[in-house]
RNA sequence: GGGCCUGUAGCGCAACUUGGAUAGCGCGUCUGGCUUCGGACCAGUAGGUUGCGGGUUCAAAUCCCGCCAGGCUCACCA
C-alpha cells in the first residue's frame, strides 16, 4: 500500500467509527472518499446525505455530527463539516515528505500494484490481414493494445502480447492470384505493394474469368498441403514481416503470432466444434435455408444476452454446406485455446528477435512446443463492428462450459478512424497516403522543423528527438480519445504539439530533466516540510494518485484515464514551475525539498508515458 | 424491425460504468507576461437551456422511460 492508500483507508475507517459512535450502521463506503480534482479541500465525502435520509434530518446537521465524532488520523490536519460534505484537509509537509519519499526510495511513479497476481492474460492487436499496409485505423488498434498490454504488466499481470494473422481470407487470395498474374517484382515496401495490387486485382474481378480463377484458387489454399497453400503463406508472411517494420517504428511488439492456417492445419477447429457438439446446440441442417450447413442453435442456448437478440432465425452458421468453416468457427476454437479448454496442438518457430530484444514466435507447420495460451483472461482489440461476432464466440465458450466467459472474454471495443470522406477501403484503396508509414514521416516532417528552428542538436540526437517528438503527438492523440468514439483523421489533429498533448508532456519531462541537471545536489535527507504552496501540494496529490489512476485505466480498458492524468500532472509542473524557482530557492532546505519533488515528479510523468508507449525524453 | 455506439461552448475532447459542491481541458477569440531552472510556456477574458420531453432523488451531463438526429450491426464475408 502506497502513502495515498493508506490515507484513503485510514480515512475510511475512522469515517466508519465515526458513524457508528453518530448511530449510523450499514452505510458502505465504497466510492465515499475521494480526492476531488477542485475544490477547497484535499479529500470529501458525501455520505452525510445518505444518513440524513434516514434519519429525516438535513445531510448540514448530519455532517456536523459525523464530524464532531472523527478521531484523529494520519496526515490529516483537519475535518470541516461545509454545504453537507465532511472535507478533509491535509497535513501537508507530513503527505508531501511520506509521498515524495516513497516515489524516490521506488525510483518510480507507478504503482507496484500486485491486483493482478501473477495471473495469465492473453492480448490480441490489431490483426490486420496480411495483404496491406497498416492504415491509421489498424495504428489506432495497435496502439490501444499496447497501451493495455502495458496497464496490465504494471499492475502484476502476466501479459502475452498475440497478433492473429487471418492468411486464409478471401483477400489473401486475390493478392496470390495478383502475384501469379500481374506484375513482376515489388517496387517498394512489400505491404504498400500488396495493398495497391490488391485495389488492382479489385479492379479487376470484375471479369468473370477473373473472379472464377480466384474462386479456384481459393479452394486450392483451403486444401492446406498444396503448393498453392505454401505460396500464400510465404506472400503472407513477407507481408507481416514489412509490418512488422511498422510496427516496430512505433514501438509495438508481440510475443507470439498464430497463423489461421496452423489454426486449420492442427485439427484444432475440429476438436473445438466435437467439444460445442457434446452441448448439444450444435446441429446439422438437413434441410431448409441452411442444408448441409452445421449450425449453432441460439433457440437451444438458453436465454441470450439483449446484443444477440433479433438475429435471422436465432441460427448462426459455423460449417458451410461446402464443409469450410466460417469466421466466427475458428474464433471460437481460437478462444478454447486461449482459455486451455483444449489441448495446445500448436508447433512453434522463432520468427525474429525483435528491437526491444523479446524474441517473438510464430505458429508453424513444424517447430517445437511452447506454453503460450492456458490464460485466465482475454482481452481482444477489436473494431465494434465486430460486436456481435464477439458475443457469438462468448456465447458458444460459456456453452461448452466456461461459464465465466462473459467477464474473463473482453471485447475491448474501439470505434474506426475515418476520412473526411468516410471509412476507410481496403478494395478501393482510399487508405493510400493514409498509412502508419505516411503518418510517421508526415509526423517527422513537421517535428524537425519545430526542432530545428529550436535548439542545436547533433545529428543522431536530433534524429532520436524528431522521432520521439513525432510519435508522442501521435500516441498521445490516438489514445486520449475514449475508444467507443470515432476519429476524423486530420494531419492537424493528429500532429499537434500545443497545448495537452504529448509533445507538451514531454516538455515538461525535458524541463524537470534540467533541473535536476542544473542543480548538480545529490538528493540528500530531505526535509520535505518545506512544500506548501498550493502548486507545490497540487504536484504532490497527483503524483500521490498514480497508482490509482495506473489500476482504474487498466480495470476500465481506457488509455484516456492515463492521457488525461499525464496531461494533469504536465500542466501542474507547468504552473508550479513558472512560479517558483528551484535552483534559486530562498534557503538551501527548500530547495532540496523542490529538488525531490522535482525528481518525484519525473518519475511520475515518465512512468505514465512510458505506460502510454510514449518514450520520455530530457532533452528535446 | 431487434441490438450496439455517438450527440456536452465556434472546433476537438473530458467527466457518465460508481449521481454530489461553480460541467473541466485544449485549439481558436480578445488582453497581458521573457534581464528568469528551456516561451513547445504561463496569467487573465469571452463563449453552455449537456439533442428534446418526462420521471426518480435532498441532488441528474450521469440513473429510468419515451422521442429526435447520425453511424454501425443482425451473411453459407472476414
Amino acid at each position: 500500500m502506497n502513502a495515498y492508500d493508506v490515507l484513503v483507508a485510514a480515512v475510511k475507517s475512522e469515517l466508519s467509527k465515526a458513524l457508528s459512535a453518530a448511530g449510523f450502521i450499514g452505510y458502505s463506503l465504497g466510492n465515499e472518499v475521494t480526492m476531488p480534482e477542485r475544490g477547497q479541500c484535499d479529500l470529501a465525502s458525501s455520505v452525510a446525505f445518505k444518513a440524513a435520509r434516514a434519519a429525516k434530518k438535513t445531510p448540514i446537521e448530519i455532517a456536523a455530527q459525523i464530524c464532531s465524532k472523527m478521531g484523529k488520523v494520519r496526515y490529516v490536519r483537519e475535518v470541516k463539516a461545509e454545504n453537507g460534505f465532511i472535507n478533509f484537509y491535509l497535513d501537508r509537509s507530513a503527505f508531501s515528505a511520506a509521498v515524495i519519499s516513497e516515489v524516490l526510495a521506488k525510483k518510480s511513479g507507478i504503482t507496484t500494484s500486485t491486483s493482478g497476481n501473477g495471473e495469465k492474460v492473453i492480448i490480441e492487436y490489431p490483426s490486420v490481414n496480411p495483404n496491406k499496409p497498416w492504415h491509421i485505423g489498424h495504428l489506432r488498434n495497435a496502439l490501444i493494445g499496447d497501451t493495455v498490454s502495458n496497464l496490465y504488466a504494471a499492475c502484476g499481470y502476466s501479459v502475452e502480447r498475440e497478433d492473429y494473422i487471418d492468411d486464409m481470407g478471401l483477400q489473401v487470395v486475390e493478392n496470390v492470384w495478383g502475384v501469379m498474374n500481374l506484375r513482376g517484382m515489388p517496387a517498394k515496401k512489400y505491404d504498400h505493394w500488396l495493398g495497391e495490387m490488391y485495389v488492382e486485382v479489385n479492379r479487376r474481378m470484375e471479369d468473370k474469368e477473373v473472379k472464377e480463377q480466384i474462386g479456384n484458387l481459393l479452394t486450392l489454399i483451403e486444401q492446406g498441403d498444396t503448393y498453392e497453400a505454401k505460396f500464400a503463406r510465404e506472400m503472407a508472411e513477407q507481408c507481416v514481416s514489412a509490418q512488422r517494420q511498422t510496427a516496430y517504428a512505433y514501438g509495438i511488439y508481440h510475443d507470439v503470432l498464430i497463423w489461421e492456417s496452423d489454426i486449420m492445419r492442427s485439427r484444432l477447429l475440429e476438436t473445438a466444434l466435437g467439444k460445442l457438439a457434446k452441448t448439444g446446440v450444435l446441429h446439422r441442417e438437413s434441410e431448409g435455408d441452411y442444408n448441409g450447413c452445421t449450425i449453432l442453435d441460439l433457440k437451444k442456448a438458453g436465454k441470450l444476452p439483449s446484443s444477440m437478440q433479433g438475429l435471422k432465425g436465432s441460427v448462426k452458421v459455423l460449417v458451410r454446406s461446402n464443409g469450410t468453416a466460417v469466421y466466427a468457427a475458428k474464433d471460437i476454437a481460437f478462444h478454447m485455446w486461449k482459455f486451455g479448454m483444449v489441448d495446445n496442438p500448436f508447433r512453434y518457430r522463432l520468427s525474429e528477435r525483435q528491437p526491444n530484444n523479446v524474441e517473438l514466435y510464430m505458429t508453424s507447420a513444424d517447430g517445437e512446443k511452447r506454453e503460450y495460451g492456458r490464460v485466465n483472461v482475454a482481452v481482444n482489440i477489436i473494431d465494434m463492428k465486430q460486436a456481435y461476432e464477439q458475443n457469438v464466440v462468448k456465447l458458444a465458450l460459456s456453452l461448452a462450459g466456461k461459464s465465466d466467459a462473459p467477464e474473463s472474454m473482453v471485447h475491448l471495443a474501439y470505434n474506426v478512424v475515418e476520412l473526411e470522406g468516410g471509412a476507410f477501403s481496403g478494395r478501393k484503396g482510399t487508405w493510400v497516403g493514409y498509412t502508419a508509414d505516411d503518418l510517421l514521416s508526415e509526423g517527422k516532417a513537421r517535428a524537425e522543423r519545430l526542432v530545428t528552428e529550436r535548439l542545436k542538436m547533433s545529428g543522431s540526437e536530433k534524429e532520436g528527438v524528431i522521432c520521439a517528438v513525432a510519435l508522442a503527438a501521435i500516441k498521445f492523440e490516438m489514445l486520449h480519445i475514449s475508444p467507443e468514439r470515432k476519429i476524423v483523421f486530420s494531419w492537424g489533429k493528429a500532429l499537434t504539439f500545443e497545448g495537452l498533448s504529448g509533445p507538451y508532456c514531454l516538455y515538461m519531462h525535458a524541463r524537470a530533466a534540467r533541473i535536476l541537471e542544473n542543480a548538480d545536489a545529490a538528493a540528500g535527507p530531505t526535509d520535505c516540510s518545506q512544500l506548501a504552496t498550493d502548486e507545490e501540494f497540487r504536484l504532490v496529490k497527483l503524483i500521490a494518485k498514480c497508482g490509482e489512476i495506473v489500476e482504474k485505466a487498466r480495470s476500465e480498458h481506457r488509455s484516456n484515464v492515463l492521457t488525461d492524468y499525464a496531461g494533469l500532472l504536465a500542466a501542474a509542473f507547468s504552473k508550479f514551475y513558472e512560479r517558483y524557482s528551484v535552483i534559486e530557492a530562498e534557503s538551501e532546505e527548500l530547495k532540496s525539498a523542490r529538488i525531490a519533488l522535482v525528481q518525484a515528479f519525473k518519475y511520475a510523468l515518465g512512468g505514465s508515458l512510458s505506460l502510454l508507449g510514449i518514450r520520455p525524453l530530457d532533452r528535446m
